[in-house]
DNA sequence: TAATGTGAAAACCTTCACAGCT
DNA sequence: AGCTGTGAAGGTTTTCACATTA
């Protein structure tokens, strides 16, 4: 007999949510209190009928008549995502790419923090990189639990990736971003999010060509 | 009198063939002349009926109880998507994060080459990096034309990331990666594709969070 | 036999439109 | 009067299932 599965939140919706805590934390700097579906969506470019339908997947945030006061939203909101707590993130892959994820001021801001770095390289491994060490592959599985990391963020060459990404999966690591050009396998309540620019610029050239 | 539009392909699709066009050429480097829906779908995680139904869009590229030619199909995909020719691209902001997009390798071997860069800073301007020169923004539109860029790279800080897109389109140009942390408007006509790491970690916590 | 290409069905997502609240 | 929240309608995308062909 077929289970009747209970309503789950439809993919897309999550990938728009921060788009709203976005904007309404801008809102909120220039001072708005209070904003309607429809100014919200002339913002972002997504009609209102959209935010309203994307909002009440979670509750009944806005007044009728009146809209949605900008702050209680925002807090909501970031409630709902599990952006209201800091997350502790390991950076494995110290090359180039890696250096400069390191040194990207905007994770920070949002209160994602890189506190340990992994590289397999000997020559790298117990130096410092931006006054954090840099540790040798074996420790990943120590560090990883003793510092409480619950992303990893993948920054390794293209053919050792996957290993990576498996490794990461066995120490129990339930969110990856791999900045990697592929799109690693990985199991079921293990959740990845890929930063791939030329995929990015071949979608592109799709439009662009003669 | 409603204009019966002619079929477009979906968008979704788009996104995909990139996908497929990466998996061929790993399966022609390692000598596989034949591949089965079945088998690419196992390698990209994507349904085999998905794979047939998106290539027919195009065309008819398969052999009845044998699959695709590799090569052939490979070959189809990239005249599809534009990836036979070179592109030229502009890069804007040369601050560490245009630096490490200029020095990142997996741009050129994909044929997307960097041909001219520009920074808003005097300091900079008149200066080489990575053996091109940094060019003054008041000559985007005359080398733009002169070089005939197709494609605008945008890496400059938050708060002038829309006046940079605004000036790309000014100059023509239809194709825009931007690694500002927003989300720029453009006029009907103009392709844009966002490259948000933040994004991309916030609509991970929500799985993540207790 | 094995796997494509494709209409038709199912699932999914967006938009409409309006009752109801402020 | 104005705007939310939401069933229902409409549209899009995915999956099914099978006739067809190598």
């Amino acid at each position: 007999m077929p289970q009747p599965i209970e309503n789950a939140i439809p993919d897309v919706v999550i990938l728009r949510l921060p788009l709203y805590v976005r904007a309404l934390a801008q809102l909120h700097d220039s001072d708005t209190e209070v904003v309607s579906s429809h100014a919200l969506g002339e913002k972002l470019q997504i009609t209102p009928a959209q935010i309203r339908k994307d909002l009440s997947y979670f509750g009944r945030f806005g007044k009728q008549g009146r809209g949605y006061n900008v702050l209680y939203l925002l807090s909501e909101l970031k409630s709902i995502m599990g952006l209201n707590q800091e997350w502790r993130a390991a950076l494995i892959g110290m090359g180039r790419l890696g250096r400069a994820i390191i040194s990207y001021p905007g994770f920070v801001r949002e209160g994602f923090h890189i506190v340990a770095v992994f590289d397999a390289d000997p020559a790298l491994v117990g130096t410092e990189i931006d006054g954090v060490p840099v540790r040798n592959m074996a420790q990943l599985d120590r560090i990883i639990s003793e510092q409480r990391i619950h992303i990893g963020i993948v920054a390794v060459p293209e053919e050792h990736a996957q290993a990576v990404v498996d490794q990461l999966v066995k120490c129990e690591v339930k969110g990856i971003l791999n900045y990697a050009p592929i799109s690693p396998q990985v199991p079921d309540g293990v959740w990845i999010r890929n930063i791939d620019p030329v995929l990015s610029l071949q979608t592109l050239t799709f439009h662009l060509k003669g």
